[in-house]
RNA sequence: GCGUCGAUGGUAGAGUGGUCAAUUACAACAGACUGUAAAUCUGUCGCCCUUCGGGCUACGUUGGUUCAAAUCCAACUCGGCGCA
């Protein structure tokens, strides 16, 4: 039986951070820089397991902890002999921790920010929302209906209207689902609304039972707007949390429902500020628990486009050269470049199959709204790549399936997206290999527009 | 032929004297989506002017009542149903 290791084959000749490697897991290797398909629930939504391993050509899979404690259970998923098993999936697998739905479900809750965040939106976006809302509900209260005497002057009411609206009707806010303490996290199910405690130990009994070959330590990714004492405050128990997960990853030894050792990921937080993600990765990377330190490491967060590339730069500056790094949840075109330019070596990222079921499409020249009228009648194929599943059809049968929601419609994109994105970052690899990577840099985005 | 009910924006279908250019849903037209609360969400959706706002034309047709009509009245046209 394998054991995880990693190794470098191919240091680039022109990006001093990016390289070349292979991932050796229990269930086959990982040939990096590699892009890894999101199964949140241990299912890549719309897509078979059979048809995604002969069309997708990934290596491997991520599911998501939270979701799987809460829908089936670890426990049922531990039955199965872990998530791959029970997804009839054979390839090499990772979980994640469920520290990103500290964030998703607490900071980021009904305020617009995501993994990639705007500035200036946060601001903007609310006060428009609230108008509207307000609008709305007034419309709809008809409070003069009753009002005999009121039948004098429209004009005048739609004026008054006008003026007050933004008086009216305060917008419910929608309430964090997280609570967050030194001990751990206190979850509201996005099921059923029921209270749930992650300890970084309990985070770890769950991945074990779920079984992946590698996983990550319980973390708290932060939101971009959170000041620097807030995120300092939260590096630091992210930290105190990586050492209870190693600590309980050790006791708890090899995974109960696979029978083998598990790899576990540290993960680096330090929101924007380079000092923090510098110290991250120098505590993260020298932690070390009766010689066990972590197997590789997460780079983890939610910033703002332009900070990306400075912090990718400092954490992979300041880890150890010889362990795995992986960006959570990033995947644009772009960013991808970006990642592997600046060292990580793999990459998991929902938004190929996110935006494939909401009828948007990679293309080398950028991504096409396939809902477009303009595609009602265009016969050329969905992808010019052979190899993908989708080129066998025309772009007009794949509106047609969208716009009459067929099921189908989701699949094909779904395979689409995910091999236009695997087999990107496929040749990215092969660029580094061959000493061309900025070359097909500038000529892959200097195409691509978005 | 008589009686009766009905005719509303691309469709269905609210509204039955003044918050009506007209609720809502669907369709249409755009946009968003980065460790998945996402097969989701947002915007536009009569015409014209540069947005706020303003102007014009509109609820089968024509005429009327009224300060004010999709809404009340009359006739007509078309349609459903019932009776001959």
């Amino acid at each position: 039986m394998k054991e995880f290791s990693f190794e470098i084959t191919k240091k680039s000749a022109e990006a001093p951070l990016a390289r070349v490697g292979i991932i050796h897991t229990p269930h086959g290797k990982i040939e990096t820089p590699a892009f890894i398909p999101v199964g949140t629930k241990a299912t890549i939504k719309s897509v078979l397991p059979e048809d995604f391993q002969k069309y997708v050509d990934s290596d491997a899979v991520l599911a998501n902890t939270y979701h799987l404690y809460l829908e089936p259970g670890n426990k049922i998923v531990k039955k199965h002999g872990g998530f791959a098993r029970m997804m009839n999936y054979n390839g090499p697998t990772f979980t994640d921790s469920g520290g990103f739905q500290v964030f998703s479900l607490g900071a980021a809750m009904g305020v617009g920010v995501s993994k990639i965040a705007k500035r200036e939106d946060l601001a903007n976006q609310n006060l428009e929302k609230n108008l509207e809302n307000k609008n709305k509900s007034f419309r709809l209260k008809k409070i003069f209906k009753n009002n005999k005497f009121f039948s004098i002057d429209i004009f005048f009411f739609k004026k008054y209207r006008l003026k007050n609206k933004i008086k009216l009707n305060k917008k419910k806010e929608e309430k964090s689902l997280v609570k967050i303490s030194e001990d751990g996290v206190e979850f509201r199910s996005i099921f059923d609304g029921g209270k749930h405690f992650f300890t970084p130990e309990k985070s770890m009994e769950i991945q074990h039972d779920l079984g992946a070959d590698i996983f990550f330590a319980f973390d708290e990714c932060t939101s971009p707007f959170a000041n620097k004492h807030y995120q300092i405050e939260a590096l630091e128990r992210t930290h105190r949390w990586a050492k209870r997960s190693l600590e309980h990853h050790i006791k708890l030894g090899e995974s109960e429902a696979t029978g083998e050792m598990q790899a576990l990921y540290a993960v680096v937080q330090g929101g924007i500020y380079e000092d923090l993600r510098k110290e991250s990765a120098k505590v993260l990377g020298e932690m070390n628990i009766s010689g066990k330190s972590f197997d590789g490491f997460g780079i983890g967060g939610s910033f703002t486009k332009e900070d990306m590339t400075k912090i990718l730069k400092v954490t992979n500056e300041n880890l150890p050269e010889n362990k795995p790094r992986h960006f959570l949840g990033i995947g644009e075109i772009e960013d991808l470049f970006y990642g592997i330019e600046n060292g990580i070596d793999t990459f998991d990222c929902v938004s190929p199959t996110r935006l494939a079921r909401n009828g948007s499409l990679y293309t080398k020249d950028g991504r096409i709204n396939i809902f477009n009228s303009k595609y009602k009648n265009d016969f050329s194929p969905v992808c010019d790549d052979e190899s993908c599943y989708a080129h066998r059809y025309t772009k007009a049968y794949l509106a047609h399936l969208f716009r009459s929601k067929e099921m189908i419609a989701a699949t094909i994109a779904s395979l689409h997206n995910l091999h236009f994105i695997v087999h990107l970052v496929k040749d990215i690899r092969q660029s580094i290999i061959e000493d061309r990577f900025f070359e097909f840099k500038k000529s892959v985005l200097g195409r691509y527009k978005n």
